[in-house]
DNA sequence: CCAGGCTTTCACATCCATTTCACGGGTGGG
DNA sequence: CCCACCCGTGAAATGGATGTGAAAGCCTGG
């Protein structure tokens, strides 16, 4: 065969990650992510259930430090959402915890009520 | 490189790949692929469903690894895409994963609609 | 030596990703 | 109620990656 391969694979509700193929799937269906989408929902599914700052998702996915002002965390943490909405909408993936950063998981889209698991 | 079972055979949607006669088969029909072209294609097929590099590629298929400023891969998949969509125009065998690869999966060539998940 | 196919290289077009900006809503403290 | 800060979000601006046609180089069978 060819080189060996780690294995590793992230599950969590229909969505799995293959981190040594650079794959996302979503409900079996592989999921076009660029380079920066990707190691956003990377870091944040290796970390969970941690909550995530952004000065760390900066530095691990931008390998640098947050620059005050800079909001490329947030946007691309927007452009995940929204794909990952779209393929499977009855789920929520990333939560945001104000004031600390984000959070994967997956849990149902529902969550009406003061919903205590995002805050 | 590519040692194989004697009846080892690569099928997805009407393409039929028999690794041990260098045939190719589209809707029954032989492909005449040049020795490039089938390694291309052969190596995609090979490493489905994963999002296979063009410094793979290069590795596998030209045996040397890609130097900064080759496009060749590029130019080949442009024609295994070519020769595959004559035949084949209902589908899409060769997906672009941008800054990742390319990846090997019969698919509908019709897009659904503004569906960038999967291009 | 020649012809034709294969391969490589190049130039340009196009598409896409990334960054950056702007605006607005939300929240909590005072 | 006002204000400071945080976050969501659309969109312009920018740069990089990929698609593509064609020229140029290679190789092999005849």
């Amino acid at each position: 065969m060819e080189a060996a391969r780690s294995d590793e694979v992230i599950r969590a509700g229909e969505l799995e990650i293959r981190p040594d193929d650079a794959l996302v799937l979503a409900a079996g269906r592989p999921l076009n992510l660029s380079v920066r989408e990707y190691g956003v929902l990377l870091a944040l599914a290796r970390r969970a259930p941690r909550i995530v700052s952004r000065e760390e998702l900066s530095s691990v996915v931008w390998d640098h430090p947050l620059r005050t002002g800079d909001r490329s965390v947030d946007v691309y943490v927007h452009k995940v959402r929204f794909k990952l909405e779209r393929v499977l909408p009855e789920a929520r993936f990333i939560h945001t915890h104000v004031g600390f950063g984000y959070r994967f998981a997956a849990e149902p889209s529902h969550g009406f009520h003061t919903d205590a698991t995002t805050r």
